[in-house]
DNA sequence: TCTATAGATTGACAATTGTCAGTTCAATCG
DNA sequence: CGATTGAACTGACAATTGTCAATCTATAGA
């Protein structure tokens, strides 16, 4: 629809008194915020993001003994940043046997994208 | 097509050998990353998110003194988030007088969400 | 059992971030 | 002009973050 809703003020107040009535924001709303800042600010590095690219790239799973190749940082840092990533709910993780393989979540990054568009 | 494309080493590689061919990022790629990265960064805060949020919401633009009561924040505070968003390129503001009045610019979350979908 | 390997964890460090109190600046009103 | 107002800026602070060297754990091969 997209009408103009402006919050605009109509006149400078008068000393004192306030700019305009307090606007609540609901509770869901700002767990909604919370959820998908989360989910941003996880992707908010570039390494990361490359991690989750790379992932999603290839359908399956992926070693991160071939992950870490990919970036010019110490096998500690990218598994930092796998963590990272993983407490966010973005990729998961499963182990075989000396391996570790990393996938995407899709479902994680869902409500940020439909919020997006 | 979603082949299964898993990246795994065939066997545990005999001492002191390459876990596997260094695979070099592109820089187009890289340069992707890290704009898309710099945009989620500055989602990755609740209260910037929630700002984006309203002033999405609200089709044309919002006065800034009608955003800090919103929040339970000082209104510096609130001056810096909006800077954040600001510096990068998500939201654009306006002076009229006394008022500054805050846009979203669209273009600026477009790449990441067809990313992100 | 002994050694080598994949990956995670720890500790340390500099750099960055979110916040506020205090201040500054520009514009409006009287 | 002088006083007031909206908003940005500054300085300070604790908290968080990205990184690496060193270490640890678990597994596999000999």
């Amino acid at each position: 629809m997209a009408i103009d809703m402006q919050l605009v003020p109509k006149t400078k107040r008068p000393a004192g008194e306030r700019c305009c009535e307090p606007v609540v924001y609901p509770d869901v709303e700002r767990d909604h915020a919370l959820r998908m800042a989360a989910i941003a600010k996880a992707l908010g590095d570039p390494v990361r993001l490359q991690l989750v690219d790379v992932l999603r790239k290839h359908a399956g799973k992926v070693c991160v003994c071939e992950l870490v190749p990919l970036f010019d940082l110490s096998q500690p840092t990218v598994s930092h940043h796998l963590k990272v990533l993983r407490q966010a709910g973005i990729v998961g993780s499963e182990r075989e046997g000396l391996w570790a393989y990393y996938y995407v979540i899709p479902e994680a990054l869902k409500e940020l994208s439909a919020w997006l568009s």
